[in-house]
DNA sequence: CACAAATGGTTGCGCGCGCAACCGTATGGA
DNA sequence: TCCATACGGTTGCGCGCGCAACCATTTGTG
């Protein structure tokens, strides 16, 4: 085996893949994307905290942070806009009163339930076109990638 | 089986495949930028322009942005820098005077031949974290999916 | 040949994001 | 009790991105 200067190794992109991850979750967000947003107007983040918050749950900007890993400001502003146009409401609570409940109104418990299921509907139909033996190799390794990765929760 | 109201079914957004590809997806990222960006000073846009155009080839804005399924635009400026950094050079084509012929320059050839093994090296790296099963149906699926959502090439 | 349409690439603009600084409230230690 | 520190949440700012418009060149059509 000889030594070779490092140049010599190539790296095909297409082929590689913490690139082709990237692209394969830009490509599954986009077409779950005609659900959440062509339909109701709601963007990722927005979407996120409505399917965070849930149907009676109620919960802090804090916790949607950590269980979405998205910023605390990028929170904060989509639950602004999802307040505005009154989706979720926010009562100061009273054991803590920097925090604030937020939690799903009417309207947004009727938006939820539209959504849910359309959005479980895409999922399961990206699965099903897996074999069992790849579905199952690739949910264990998505679990082991996030183990490795400190991602979990 | 009784009829139940569609705001029954709810969603853990933890357990949602299009959201832990997401969060995968950005975890690998940034387990990979400390390669090129905190050794290199490049972003994703640059680092991906370097990786495409490769040691030797010559090839486009344009097909840089197919390959890596980046906007043009975003291609565009990450050439630009790339080239007052005497990464890369421009010279326009002969056959097709809007086309530039993009290559690396002789830094660039150094840098890229320093990046590639360890960005190789990392892929290993995640990679080994797999069963031999759980490999073969991640890459298996990787595929499928690609196919399913026209991300090839 | 002439001219319309298409193509490679760049640039002005507006928007959404993360960073850092900030406000108000809670907590722990001397 | 007082005060430093930590914490939940919001906001001003700068930056990078995508969109649309644009320039230069090429291609297709009559």
């Amino acid at each position: 085996m000889t030594v070779r200067p490092p140049s010599e190794q190539t790296l095909e992109l297409a082929a590689f893949v913490p690139f082709r991850l990237n692209r394969l979750a830009t490509g599954v967000s986009e077409h779950l994307a005609v659900v959440y947003q062509r339909r109701f107007g709601l963007d990722i983040p927005q979407w996120r905290v409505m399917a965070t918050v849930g149907p009676q749950q109620a919960c802090t900007a804090q916790s949607i942070a950590a269980s979405t890993r998205m910023h605390k400001t990028r929170v904060s502003r989509a639950i602004a806009e999802l307040e505005t146009r009154q989706l979720v409401e926010r009562a100061s609570s009273t054991e803590d009163r920097r925090e604030r409940e937020i939690r799903l109104t009417k309207a947004g418990r009727r938006v939820y339930g539209e959504l849910v299921p359309l959005a479980l509907a895409r999922e399961a139909a990206l699965l099903e076109c897996l074999s069992p033996e790849q579905l199952c190799g690739f949910l264990g390794a998505l679990e082991t990638l996030e183990r490795y990765l400190h991602l979990e929760n």
